[in-house]
DNA sequence: GATGAATGAGTCTTCATTCAT
DNA sequence: CATGAATGAAGACTCATTCAT
């Protein structure tokens, strides 16, 4: 997280927004450097490349991503699988909602076949699937989760998460719902985690207090 | 559903294969046409333009998706809420695995800023917007659904319909789930509905059978 | 000048208008398929080619124009030269105005370096050339006519009467002048016989009537 | 009248070279880059667009032209409508001999139907209308000129003015006559100022020198 | 660090033309 | 006599990239 160079971090900014906005491909060089005010070849001179600027974007997002991640589970031990679960998923919407822009940008690339795709998905996917694998073993196992299908469960649970992020014009313009602003953020959360409750929690073991929805969205 | 000219058939199908593999703008006239083998100025004799054939990939598969949805949405009455939303649902699955390259990659590309989102949005997807919601407030009204609040629902429900389509490389390289395969497919539509029986279902009024997961996947 | 197929007319007529607005390279085929609502094969049928219709244009344009100027010289010895030359002047801007497409277009692509004006100039405009300057010699040879460097001559009297062909914007939108119309045409007609009188008549052999210019136009 | 790129400027000469021989759009940006042994790029790197190299033709000809107007028109009450008239068209001959592959593609192309026709024609040309006709109605009003029709007698103007330039296959490949060539040149200008004097001038005001025209053409 | 000039490959598109029907 | 399908060549233009300064 060291301080970049003023020039670096505009072509930085202006790279993930025009991405987000029109994806890799339709995005040229000239229109980043232009919307940086800068000129085109310093990107170049920074990140060698257009695949360069690409990667550096997937990358500083996942490296942290995978740190958010990292982080929550060594207190899974101490907060039990339920709270550490809950826990995990508050922080990653935050994170994804931090990082709105590399989030929407990556996860809608992440469908197309690339050779980038296929690394981050064997190293960075890879290592989420495992952590996330790891904390539902420990809790069927502890008998505080049900005895959900592992894979089938997870990737529910990626649509759940990334719902917002993947269907940013649906849920604003349809839906009039604005995953961006805190109060809808909070909204959603608390939803994700009704959710993981109601499909994965054990009843029994269930010492979390009991779920409050607002009910204010009941009907629109 | 009118009987097409082979060349203008054999052009859609490679563009659907291409654009859904690289995406739109990744994909190249000259490539669709090497596919087809066909000369590229063919595309513009059939669709005028890329942006046409964009165009007609969407509608198409659009047009016969809200199509899917209404003829579901007249047995409402008959089925009552409950039914007629697990048979959408199944039938919804179905539809984008049928039409897998089609649903992939405009899911895919509905998250960027177009002109022809922007379009799609305010037609097609209001529309489907539109006959969910009207079985939810059917449902709520008859107390066959819980009282949530409608549009995170429809997002979270969006989410998971579209979990499969939208991480085909995270489900297929990451958690070995292989949503077109028809085992795969039964499995994962069981998992929708039995989120949706959880979430949404009133306990009482719940009339279906008891739910039977296969314990198949317990673990990975 | 027999009478022609319905679409071959329909196809001449629309590239003759197509060709005189936008000129030849920059109107297409289909352009003028499309003006003539007729498919664009059957240009290929009639004329064989783009330059085939080209050809046509022009020669038919040249070929009536030339039996004009033939058909006048005939009656040199009868009129003198003077009156001769005078209903020359008259019958070329009438003839001219009668084919303003063709007139405007012709003269406008004969400045190009093209095989076809090659040509056309050493036959059309060559043949031109010696009918004028027959009527020049003969008269300066019976002196009607001032001694006048002839070719020099010709070219001035070239550039008088097609200015009105040449310069159509400069005519309707700067000077407000219309050349189409029988008003102006007539204006122009006496203007340019007065240049003749002027500039190659032998004031005393000059039997013609008094040259009375309609005031009309001194100031603007 | 800055100094320019090599580049831009061979570019630039090629362009005008080309359009003069075979019509704006016949030259192809290949055919211009060739020409000039440079990357076609470049033409898009220093002009845009075609059309901007085109319009960059036409506009440093057209203000260049209105600039030698201008400058004459200055001089009117020093030297009086006659004189200053005679020096001006001594001046555009001359200026259009000088820019000659400029002048025959510009004339050439304003007879057709373009925005950029329309623009010129809206401000070039009127305001070298309004230049001439300025010298026009004070040589009337002074009695220098006879009470001619304005319009009528500039567009007959334009003609003599242009002939040379817009009919230079006529002029050297039937009529001997080569506009470039001063002997040439110099005759023409002379033959423009005997039908000025002729057709326009006052004959008691005249003060000019008596007019010897070399007697050299009489005939070919 | 940053820039303007220049390039070659590649883009989409349009064109005139042909041919079987 | 007329058409719709299909083609190959060429069109203008954009792009990512390099390099000397």
């Amino acid at each position: 997280m060291s301080r970049q160079t003023p020039t670096k971090q505009v072509i930085l900014d202006s790279a993930l927004y025009l991405f987000h906005l029109k994806g890799y491909h339709a995005t040229s060089i000239r229109d980043i450097a232009n919307k940086a005010k800068v000129n085109p070849a310093n990107i170049a001179y920074y990140f060698k490349n257009k695949q360069g600027l690409l990667e550096y974007c997937f990358i500083s997002y996942l490296e942290k991503y995978i740190h958010v991640l990292e982080s929550n589970i060594t207190l899974l031990e101490d907060k039990g699988p339920q709270q550490c679960l809950i826990d995990l998923v508050e922080e990653v919407i935050q994170y994804q909602r931090e990082n709105f822009l590399a989030a929407r940008f990556i996860y809608g690339e992440s469908a197309l076949d690339t050779n980038l795709n296929r690394e981050i998905h064997s190293t960075y996917f890879a290592k989420e699937k495992s952590l996330f694998q790891h904390i539902l073993d420990e809790g069927i196992k502890a008998r505080a989760f049900q005895s959900v299908p592992v894979p089938l469960y997870l990737l529910q649970l990626k649509g759940l998460l990334t719902a917002s992020v993947l269907h940013p014009h649906y849920a604003t313009e349809v839906l009039y719902v604005f995953p961006q602003e805190p109060y809808y953020s909070n909204l959603l959360t608390e939803e994700v985690k009704r959710f993981i409750e109601l499909t994965l929690f054990h009843p029994e073991y269930n010492h979390l207090k009991a779920f409050n929805r607002t009910e204010v969205f009941t009907t629109v």
